[in-house]
Parts: structure tokens; sequence; C-alpha cells
DNA sequence: ACCTGAACACCGTTCAAGT
DNA sequence: ACCTGAACACCGTTCAAGT
């Protein structure tokens, strides 16, 4: 028993620890300059879900990946859900954006909807909670969607149709996001095959079709009736 | 402490228990009849999610409403998300496929999309579920993919487009279910409103503008230049 | 086969104590 | 103000024991 519980912990720690390379364990109490702050959970966040997924992300896990306890988190962040919230604004600055202003209206929608899902098909756990995030807490998505809407507006949207629009083509974009993580067989029907012959028999001719992944057909599809239909509602504009 | 003690279990419980009205507390060991089976759950489920929440649809709170253990249920189902897919599958017969084969093509599907998104605006925590479900696990679901793809091939859709097609309406009407739980001032700028002066006056605009649900009027511009992009698709068709 | 009851390995979050 | 450490009230799931 007592050799065991010597193993546990050395016996006389050194009263001045000596220079290492391990990170020096902090006592209780504030530390001189804080060590934590909103980007470096951000960042900490990113290549936690990035090594792990969205199961690794775990509020001790993020903790750690800092060198802090899980309750120092709290002093910067209201709840993982605040957590989440960061990493969905970091997001919305990679989606392009840039073709509005300088590309015709139909491709700078072409181009920001094909990067709006690429970019949060890796992260679909944060639709949820982008669906129901008040903007007024997302700056960088805010910047988004001023940059899309001074788009439709240059293109001749009339602009009480221009939030309707980009909600429409948004929904569309997060519902695809799910698609792409879908697995490659989902259409399977297995031993219910015969009972839904059309059906079957759709998949099966999709299959013998396809090039390029389903999904991406499905997303082109579906995009292009969108801009086409869209497109309809502009007015007449100069250049 | 005796007292205290006491009070926790009766002394002396009669051999034979006298009719009551109370629940018949079940000993360990199997029941002479199984108590539990896929049905039941799903049921009980439904009333939970419909009373709680999906925040109160706990494997124990579950187990709870059904008079068991929690362990119990893993008789009957694999896992949680065993539950969420039997949920699910028992909603996707609650789908209003019926226009398809009664009715012109473009009235089925804008009956079908209004309704398989109000079913589910108020069960979003399961799109997460239903995008990576195999449809072998799902027969009521699997049924509704057969009635509209017969519906579409009936209209004269070349076969090779109809799942993509179907796979594009589906990820506008999921994303579009999450857009209806969204809290009414989503879209508010707060303090930042004047760095999106353009945004700001859109969605100032749309406010004064609509008599409908915001998300109604997104949802039925979307939907209808699918409808009108998709219908172009179509082949001659005799009747 | 199908139940109970105890246990396991987690969660997110709170809060007193320390500097 | 910003950290540690202990504690709380949960989770979903496993498994031996019982009939």
């Amino acid at each position: 028993m007592l050799g065991t519980q010597a193993a546990e912990r050395p016996p006389m720690p050194a009263p001045t620890p000596a220079p290492s390379t391990l990170p020096a364990r902090r006592r209780a109490g504030r530390p001189t300059a804080a060590v934590l702050d909103q980007d470096g959970i951000t960042t900490a966040a990113l290549e936690l879900i990035s090594n792990k997924g969205y199961n690794g992300l775990t509020m001790a896990a993020l903790a750690r990946s800092l060198g802090v306890a899980p309750s120092a988190l709290y002093n910067h962040v209201g709840s993982k859900d605040d957590v989440l919230l960061l990493v969905e604004d970091h997001l919305a600055a990679m989606v392009d954006v840039s073709a509005f202003g300088s590309e015709p209206w139909d491709v700078a929608v072409r181009r920001w909807a094909w990067s709006y899902r690429d970019v949060f098909s890796e992260h679909t756990p944060l639709i949820p909670v982008i669906a129901v995030l008040p903007v007024a807490n997302a700056p960088k998505t805010l910047a988004m969607y001023e940059a899309v809407t001074a788009g439709f507006r240059d293109a001749g949207f009339p602009e009480e149709k221009i939030i309707s629009a980009i909600v429409a083509l948004e929904a569309f974009v997060f519902g695809a996001a799910y698609d792409v993580t879908a697995p490659e067989d989902i259409f399977d029907a297995g031993s219910l095959a015969e009972q839904v012959p059309n059906f079957t028999a759709a998949v099966d001719r999709l299959a013998a079709e396809e090039h390029a992944r389903p999904t991406d057909v499905a997303f082109n599809l579906g995009l292009e009736a969108l801009i086409t239909g869209f497109g309809a509602l502009r007015e007449a504009v100069s250049d």
C-alpha cells in the first residue's frame, strides 16, 4: 500500500520548479496575464474538431488542449453553445462572397452557394445553431449577409424580395450540406427493394449514369433552378 | 435514524399484493408477457417529445413513461439513435403524398413539399438522423420515396434525373424546416446595424411589406422556383 | 427472451477558494 | 478578473442476476 501510494505523487516537489519544456503547473488564483481569450478558444475548438470531430469537442477536451481546467472556460464563454457560435462565425468568414460586385449576379450566387455548402458540409453539427442564431451575435456572418444583399440589390433585385431569396438559398445550402455527409448506399432499399420498384429503378438508373458525385449533381440541379427562377425577379438594371 | 429508515420502505410487504390501481411493482426476471415493443416505445417517445420537447427525450424518461427500467429498452432498440429512427419513420407516414397519381405533377410536388416541411419543422432534431439514414431501415420513409418517384416518372421525368430532383427538393425542405423554428428577430443586427446598411434596409423593407410569415414567403419563393425549373426537365407525356 | 438493479464512463455547469 | 479543484445533476449504455 505504501509503495503504490508513493508512486501517485512525487514525495518532495521542489519549491522553485526547475526550468523545463513541460508546461509549468499553474497554481490556483488569478494568473498575472490571462491565458485564455475567445480567439484562442476558437482556434483550439477548430483544431479539436479537425482531429476528433464534433464528438471530440467537449468542454473537458477543449480545456485540456488549452492547458486549463474546464471551469476556466466559463470566464470567457457562457456555455458550450457559445463555443459553437464562435466556430460558426469563424467559418462564415471563409465563405466566398468575393464575386458579388465583380462578377455577374448569377456567377456570384453560384460561387457563394457552392462555397457555403462546402464549408458547412464539414460542420453540419453547427447548422442547428446557425438556424436559430441572432446575427447580432455573429459579426462575420453578418458581414457575409451584407455582401450578398448588396450584390442582389446592385443586380436589380426588388428590395422586398432580397431577404426571402437569400433565406431560400440558405435553406437549400444547409440541407445540401447534410446530403454531402450521407453514406453512398443511403438509397439501397435492401430486402425491401421489390416493394418499391419505381424508386429502386430510379436509383439504379442514376448510378449507371453519373460520373460526378450524386450529391453534387443534385446540388447543381437545385441551385441552377433557383438561380434561373430568382433571376427572373430582377428588374432592368443599367450595367 | 431508525425512524427515517422505516419510512423508506414498508416494513412488511404483503406476499400477495392487494388489487390496486397503482401499477404493480415488477419483480426482476422475465415477465410472462413482454411489456415493451417497438410500437409502444415509438408512441411513448412521441408523447414525451410533444410534452417536453427533444431535451426531455432521454432513455431514463422514456423508460419511466413506459414503467420499466432504462436497461429494459435495450432489449428492443440498439441505441437512442434507434429510437429517433422509429420516430422518424412514424412521421414519414404522415407526409402527404396523396396528390401523386391524382393531381397534376406541380400540384402534387407543392402539396408534398409543404406537408413534409410542416411535419419536420416540429422535429428538426431528427434531420441530422434522416440525412444519414439508410432507407432500408425505415420502411415508411421508403414508401414515401416510392410514391414520389412514381409521381415523377408518370409526369414524364427522365428516369436518371428523378432521384437528383427529389434529393434537391428534400434538401430545401430540411433547411426550410429549420428556418421555421428561427426567432422572429433573427435578422436584427442590433448595434452593428449601421455597418451593414444594405442588409438592414432589406430586412426592414421585408418587415414593412409582408402579411404572411416571412418563413412561409421564403419557402414559397424557393419552392416555386424549383417546381418551375424542374418542370422544364419533363418530357412530353400523353395524359 | 426480457425484465431489474447496480455500475461505468462520461457530460456540461456551478461555485468556493485562491491570487 | 481569472484561474483551480471539488462537486452536482445529469447522460447513454453494459452486464450480472433473476425468472
